[in-house]
DNA sequence: TATGAATGAGACTTCATTCAT
DNA sequence: CATGAATGAAGTCTCATTCAT
């Protein structure tokens, strides 16, 4: 008349879980639609237990987009570390590649996705992303950009318009590959894509002779 | 088995101003949070009128997107007719200094935004935009990079990822400029920006001496 | 540029013609879930014409069953009236006959059953039903009885009883051949039915050699 | 994005008081205007709680008519068992008294009541219950009939006629007693009302001397 | 008389959150 | 720590009723 063991609980790691429960869910159904049993159902925990670990719905959204936040923030920072100013177009080459790749992954643009979401109706949040994530990667490509104008193998451009022809065409490939994503689209590999764009991209920051600017 | 009444006049544009209300209402707080009743408040209306018009608040989202749909994807389309063949790179830069400017308006990108936001949760939407919006400024840009190839002015490069060139940078800077925008951020002329962009992306595209690809 | 000439209208029976669409609706829908505006539609109406006529939807259903109670009422008086004191028996058979035949058409039975559906949620509506129909047809009954007993051809008894015994088939066979009719129902002759139900309920009506009551 | 709490125990009876207080507030206001917040207060619950046994307010009224017409069928099977067979006078005379005693009783007969109110609007309600309760009492009727033709008892009459018979007189007892009540109606005894009725149809069904049919 | 746009109370249903166990 | 029954605020949608035309 004894039950069975049944699975023991690994309660340390119990906030990731439900976070990364959180994050599918609010991506499949939006933040405001989704709900918090849904939510304990996919952590395997009960919708009362889910209140042990986040104080409401909201900070539940908040942990996961300051999580995603930090990821991308120190991602990007490690960027710029990296030898950058080594060799700017190999390494701006590099990078395009690895976002690209991540990015075409739907678990990991799950988190930014979500911010674009959600960014209208939560300005806090899309404040915190603009802190850590944008004004990053903006330091990052300004670094970039610097180290390529000294090394004379990129024309000195406005940044803010270099940031958004660098950082743009990845937010276009990342939403033509998941929101926008067609059934019968074929799905080019991330790696080729991102060299077709970093030609154009690079070609374009070269100095052309008989330019001045 | 009662009720009160009330009146007003019905200036047959009803259901555009309901629409407008509608927009403002979504993208200020999202789809699934905004009130039909706010909604209804902002058109001057009552709750129950609105239903006159729209038999759900599924029903306005749609109608929204399909007007904003339309809208896009015949100025797209308008685009590719006027002489974008006679001289590809003018026709670029009019182009994105014409989008730059305008999706610097919040009330015109609020419908694109919307879009963004609720993609996920109703993909026949997404699928809508997709078909309409998407694919048309596919076949624009292609168009574009074709004639700029027979011109020599161009380079043959990968439609999809010139597509993605040309179109990011659009769409990074209409989320820099709205959703991400800081009050501190000095807000850059749209056609300045334009300029800038288009220098850099045109100048990716022309055709560099010694190169075959 | 003239307009079709279009059906006039005979304005004097619109409240007749309003009451039939709502017994219609009504019966259909029940009371309470019956639209006024599916009643206006039904009379060829508008909405706001329906309150020229009646006040409110409940003023409907009162004169529907008034117009119903005095019908029958008047129908039973004028049972008792013609020869009933002559040949009991063979009244009874025509009053039975008459009923049933009337009752199997749906129209007829559909003011009935209207009362029998909302006479719970409308006391006064009951009320009124017993104390037009119910009495006046308890007063036929009991009149018929008694000259049957005068006769000679009836058993005296209990008045309450035999009543129940006279209209109880009446109401069965209604709600057999309405409410609860299944497609694969043989329908039967209302005729025939109420020959049968005759012979039974007569027959036990019948003074019995030996019998003291 | 908050509510407030409250509490109780679940006596794992729930659903049956639920379905009690859903019978109570149905007969009273009928089903389409009965409130689900007026259910659960009677039931000592909250409006939310009852979507926890209940998916709709249709679904109570379905379970309920389900558990009476349960209640009813193997009531009338019990009958057809207890040796009708034996002495079907008798038995007739018991069914009927049980049933009119029990009838007059406003809680037994509120869900054929409910069922009589609503059949027309619910159509799979009533053929539910005819499938069910009017089924089976026929099955039973006809039993009794045989049994008592077989012992030379009773004539051989019309079965559906008989059924009427049998059936009407008792439907019409409890209309009369329950909604079409007045106040000043003297409350006559069940049980004398249901011998008295037995004696008029009883009597109908025996056979007579010089009779054929 | 007749129309039908408009109103707004009201009802069902959902779901974040709490707390007794 | 965990559960899940319970609460009740809130939101969508319906519809009786009114009134300007």
């Amino acid at each position: 008349m004894s039950r069975t063991p049944a699975k023991r609980r690994r309660p340390e790691a119990r906030p990731e879980e439900i976070l990364d429960a959180a994050l599918a869910v609010f991506t499949e159904n939006g933040f405001a639609a989704a709900r918090v049993e849904d939510i304990a159902a996919r952590a395997g925990l009960s919708k009362g237990a889910i209140y042990l670990y986040f104080s409401s719905k909201d900070a539940m959204l908040n942990a996961l987009v300051e999580r995603s936040a930090g990821a991308l923030a120190s991602a990007s920072e490690r960027l710029v570390a990296s030898g950058g100013a080594a060799d700017p177009e190999a390494a701006y080459r590099a990078v395009l590649t690895m976002i690209l790749t991540t990015m075409t992954d739907q678990n990991v643009s799950a988190a930014p996705r979500l911010v674009l979401a959600e960014a209208q109706r939560f300005p806090e949040l899309a404040a915190h992303y603009r802190a850590h994530v944008i004004d990053t990667g903006r330091r990052t490509m300004r670094a970039l950009l610097e180290a390529g104008v000294a090394k004379g193998v990129f024309r000195p451009v406005e940044a803010e318009a270099a940031m958004r022809a660098f950082a743009g065409p990845v937010i276009a490939h990342m939403l033509l590959t998941t929101v926008f994503q067609a059934e019968d689209d074929p799905d080019t590999d991330p790696a080729d894509m991102a060299g077709a764009i970093a030609d154009i991209v690079l070609n374009g920051l070269k100095p052309r002779e008989g330019q001045e600017i």
